[in-house]
This record gives structure tokens, sequence and C-alpha cells, in this order.
DNA sequence: GCCGAACCGTAACGTACGGTACGGTTGTTT
DNA sequence: AAACAACCGTACCGTACGTTACGGTTCGGC
């Protein structure tokens, strides 16, 4: 059954014969980068040029179907506010900041965001964007509801949620993804990303935790 | 007087009229990104292509040697460390961090940086090394005797210096740079970068300042 | 004034790659 | 079994661009 790129665009996602292909041009991405070309993805997949040209339009209409694809299959487990202590909410944020980091350390986001950044300096804004939203920002909408559980039950204390936020992710992801986009050689065991992710979580707590008793800074 | 691209990596920097066509270089860079052309740069530049590859070497080299050149125009100012207190810390943390928001935020530094990722993923890594190393490491450098500094005048407490510089690092930058990269419009007036300075200076001394007296946290 | 080096402007070359066309194969429908 | 759609593999086309080559101009040295 033959499904356009428009189809994709507005309907239900790649048939599963696509995703196959989708993830070729992943792998060849984390290896080749943005210089993949159409007749590589054509043999790495298997199938013919004239075949992705019709499933996907063009090359950036292939690029976008990919990141479309790796977005999609990033799932995140939700937090329930109910009950919400300072263990909770500290367990939760070390989630958050864990699960953060390995995402954006990962070979597949380093090589996503590599030609997303790449296209944003075009007229083809269009990664960049979907990156963004799918990433950076659909993290914030995932996370600022768990602060704000916390400054209800009077755990944490801040103004606009979006600024604490922000806060949180800078003291978790710190210098890492621009030197690991960069190219620099960054290790990051799963001990360095916990430990990593506790001490985000506790400088935040130090920063926007509710003032009791003497602890007033 | 000829001067070949092998000279200019261990010598002297580029010439006059060498640097007139690396300014043309980096404006190009930032109105057309990565695919600027060899023939655009010469037209930009009012010179012969013939007269690039003889001074560059080839495209890359033109690349590495704009970087270097852009990198080389920016120059700091020194902090000297006698009679150092909390006032003169926290100036000079906020400067840096105003500084650095404005270099991230500049648009010759979101096209170098977005040429440098796309460089890095190929097997040309030069550029992103070269950005990394007069950028995110050249601060590091230049910071951290501030901090220990101010940790021997018993301002600051830390264990590890760079680790300090980094969460630092993270408070001011937060997600500003990845979103630029990406593509995402972010208006930075002067006035918020000052504010966000003031906000990271004061979150940073919050977490690391020297507790006196009752500001125990 | 003459010579050569450096350089400009432009034309030309080679190639890599995006995109298209086509013959052959498989699987499905009638 | 005939017809047809979807698809594979490959050959092909057009072009953009990196790189080179060359004629003409400027300029410093003798």
């Amino acid at each position: 059954m033959l499904q356009t790129a428009i189809e994709m665009m507005e309907g239900d996602g790649p048939t599963a014969r696509q995703q196959d292909v989708l993830d070729a041009v992943l792998r060849l991405l984390v290896e080749e980068g943005d210089r993949l070309t159409m007749t590589a993805v054509a043999r790495r997949a298997s199938c013919s040029k004239e075949t992705l040209y019709k499933w996907f339009g063009d090359r950036d209409g292939l690029l976008t179907a990919t990141v479309q694809w790796q977005a999609a299959k990033v799932r995140v487990t939700p937090v329930d506010r109910k009950g919400l202590d300072l263990a909770a909410l500290t367990a939760s944020l070390q989630r958050f900041a864990s699960d953060w980091l390995r995402v954006i350390s990962s070979d597949t986001s380093i090589a996503l965001n590599r030609v997303a950044v790449g296209h944003a300096g075009s007229d083809k804004r269009d990664l960049g964007a979907i990156v963004l939203e799918r990433g950076r920002f659909a993290l914030g909408r995932r996370l600022k509801p768990v602060l704000e559980a916390g400054r209800e039950a009077g755990i944490l204390e801040f103004d606009d949620a979006e600024t604490a936020f922000r806060t949180f992710f800078g003291l978790v992801a710190r210098d890492v993804q621009i030197r690991l986009l960069l190219g620099d050689r960054i290790e990051l065991t799963d001990a360095e990303v916990d430990g990593d992710a506790v001490r985000a979580t506790q400088q935040f707590l130090a920063l926007h935790g509710a003032k009791t008793g003497p602890k007033a800074l």
C-alpha cells in the first residue's frame, strides 16, 4: 500500500517497512553524519531510490521523517502528583536528570542534533524546530507540572515555573551537550550520569527548596 | 609577499589583506551558513579563487583560518586577584556571565558554532576542537583562577574548581546556546543579559558562597 | 622603461550527488 | 493465468561546486 509523504505528515505514522528504512537512516546518520547520500540510504535499507522519493518526497523529507520517527520513539514515565513528599520529588527530579543526560549523550541524539543544527543555518529550519519541540520543550512541558506540584506541596519555592525549569536544565546539562556536539569525547558512565543527576537535583533543591526552620538563606 | 597556509599555521597571523578576506568569510557565514561557496567568498572579498587556494589550501583551510581569526579577536579583561572581597568577586562573575551570554548569542558565534558542529560530525573534527578550545575551555581557564582566588579569600567554598566552573557555566548558559543553534529566535536585550548574569551569579553564590554567621543553608 | 611576482576576474574541468527513468521481480486481485 | 501495483536494482541526467588554468593588470625593484 502506497503511502505518500503527505499522508505521513497528517496521518498515522510510517508503515513497518518505512520504519525499517528510517532506522537505517538513523544508523547511517550516526555513522556518516549529514553527508549521507540517498544512494547510501537505499543500499543500506535495501530499497530503491525511487521508493525513497515516492515515500519521502526528497532528501529533506527523508531527514524530517527520520527526526520525527526518532522523536516518536522517546517515551516518558509520567509522574503522579498525589502524595508528593520531598523524597518522591527528589527521586523524580533525579530521574528526569539522568534520563535527559542519557538522551543528550546518546549517539543518535548527537547525530540528530548535528544535522538539525546544520539545517537551522539554512532556510530549512524545520529540523531544528522539530528537535527543539520534541526535546527541550517537551522536557519542559513534562517537568513543569512536577515542579508546580512540588510548590503546591510546600516543598519548592519559585516565582516562574519556566525560569525554575531552565535553572534545573542548566544544572543538569551544563556544558555536556555543546561539548558533545562540537566533537569532544566525553566518557559518561552510568555511575557518572547518576552522580550528576544527584548533584544537579541537590543544587536545584538548595536554590528552590522551601526554607524550613533555620535554613533561611 | 606570499604566505602559504602552512606559514599561517605556525607563525604570525594573517596579513591585513587576508584579514579582510576572513572578515568577508565571517559575514558570509552569518548570512549563508555552511553552504557558502568559494565563488561567493571570492566575489565578496574581491579576490580571485586562485588566491584563496594559494593562501588557505582548500575550503576547509579557509574555514579553519576563519574560525581561528574570529577566536583571536576575542579578548578578555583580566581580573586582579588582589584585595578580593565579595563585591569585587560578584562583579567579576557577573561580568563573565554577561560577556559569555553576549558571545554565545551573537550572530557570528552562532554561525561559527553551527559550521563547527557540522564539521564535528565528519572526519574533519578540527573546527569543533578549535571552537571548543577557544570558547568553552578558554573561558574555564580564565574563570577558574577567579574562583580559586575567591576560595582563598574565604568567600567561596568548593572542592573542585572545574566542577564549580561547570556549575556556573550551566547556570549562565542554561538552554540558551542549544536553542539558538537549533534556530530558536530568542530575543536577548542588554537588560535581560545583565539580569540573567545577576541571577546566575546569585545562584552560584548561594550554592558555593562561604557560609558566614546565620546564613547557613 | 622593463621584468617578474602577486593578484584579479573568469572560464574551464571533474566529480559527486540529488533526482528520474526503466526493466525485471514479487505478490495480489480477478 | 492474465493484469496490475509495489518495489528493487541500476543506469542515467542535470547541476552545483570545489579546484585548476589562464589572460590581463598592478606594482615594486633595477
